[in-house]
DNA sequence: GGTGTAATCGTCAAGATGACGATTACACTG
DNA sequence: CAGTGTAATCGTCATCTTGACGATTACACC
């Protein structure tokens, strides 16, 4: 076998939730060169006994202190442009999650500071962020919303029980869209395996009492709810 | 900073077509150990100066003399578990391309041999591969299932002109199934920017002359074409 | 000219969707 | 405690898409 060359491997993390009706990512501010001071996406090295996924679900604990049974972790992509990183050759294998909007604190181990962005600005002008990590949370937010379209998985912004209006607000503030309440009820009650029903209600919301759902077993969506 | 691990980075293809009414993916008969011998995919490790996917066209043209414009190329996942090579910590990204069948000859540089399998072996029991090869083409085979329902990428598989029943054959080989032949017409044609018409048309299959069509522009279907 | 083989065009019922009216059940207010 | 506001939920209807399948067309070959 003849010599190759090795390079530093890192899995970076797009966590995405819905807070005030709006899609947001979480960023940590880089407390060292290079890019220090600028937003960035949480991760870290793979260490060498840990496999890809292992390495997101604990850089994701690091940050958020949840763990994975809770979240939805997916693989999202890996980028490895030679002069993504200044430093040297930095192969980095992208993750995303998919949270419910914490009440808990987002502590960071390792970075001066963390918080949660709206992904308009992030993907605006008004954050700007360090390596190629822009790019990143562009393609994590066009594969949540692609996502939503042919699986359940909006349920996974969701806290454990919600109403059908909750989770149809996770579907408008992903797409920046509105959807019919109506009819949106229609699909999400009619698909089986879709969402099933609870015995309580909430009225949290204002209005006649809405019935309290949970996640569905189902995995796919057959037909799927496109876009608008 | 404080040190890192490195690892060795390759690309791995999955490269598919279909020949003689089946999809067919290329291996290579390693030639040095381990698994020595084996069936694999091909790939090789990416240089210290060129990106992933330019990695990924390297090897497709070494092993398949084709232009990455003529092909379609894209990453498919990334591999990274610490004992799939037992050689040392290996991470490969996988890329997918899909390819007209070839008349051409396979002709490997490194390789002992290279020949195109049916999946249906190599996913069941008669090919056994290298390292988690298997495994990556099912991934690979199921992301060309899934892209068929949902853009025109079908016609990736086919020369630069062909018939609605090509087309439709194609989709029977990668699918598994058979299609009504009058309803995939109306899909076909009646979606905008799925294929263009041509001015030729051919005899090739018998029966009634059949018009030529080429690939559309159009990257996304609405509504899909689902699976039966 | 007749026959075989596909390609292409039509028809129809069933299912899904978008638009939107109507009703229901609670909290809140005066 | 009846009236009002706010959502949730249920219905209706025209339109679009799909699956199943009949009918017609155009060529090659006998």
């Amino acid at each position: 076998m003849p010599s190759f060359p090795t390079y530093a491997v890192t899995v970076d993390l797009v966590v995405l939730t819905v807070r005030d009706g709006a899609l947001a990512a979480l960023l940590v501010r880089r407390a060292a060169a290079p890019y220090r001071g600028r937003w960035a996406l949480p991760g870290g090295f793979v260490l060498p006994d840990e496999d890809l996924a292992g390495a997101a679900a604990r850089e994701l604990a690091e940050e958020t202190g949840l763990v994975p049974d809770a979240v939805h972790l997916e693989q999202l992509r890996t980028y490895g442009a030679p002069k993504r990183d200044p430093r040297g050759r930095v192969v980095t294998v992208a993750y995303l999650a998919l949270l419910p909007d914490l009440p808990a604190p987002v502590a960071g181990t390792d970075a001066a500071a963390a918080r949660w962005w709206p992904v308009e600005g992030v993907l605006g002008e008004s954050v700007r962020l360090a390596f190629d990590h822009e790019r990143i949370v562009g393609d994590g937010v066009e594969r949540a919303r692609a996502k939503l379209e042919y699986t359940p998985l909006g349920a996974a912004f969701c806290p454990a029980e919600f109403t059908i209006a909750e989770l149809r607000q996770i579907y408008e503030a992903v797409w920046g869209t509105t959807l019919d309440p109506r009819n949106f009820h229609r699909k999400v009650t009619g698909t089986p395996g879709f969402v099933v029903e609870t015995a309580g209600s909430t009225t949290r919301n204002g209005g006649r009492p809405a019935r309290l759902y949970r996640r569905g077993e189902a995995t796919l969506l057959h037909p799927a709810m496109l876009r608008p």
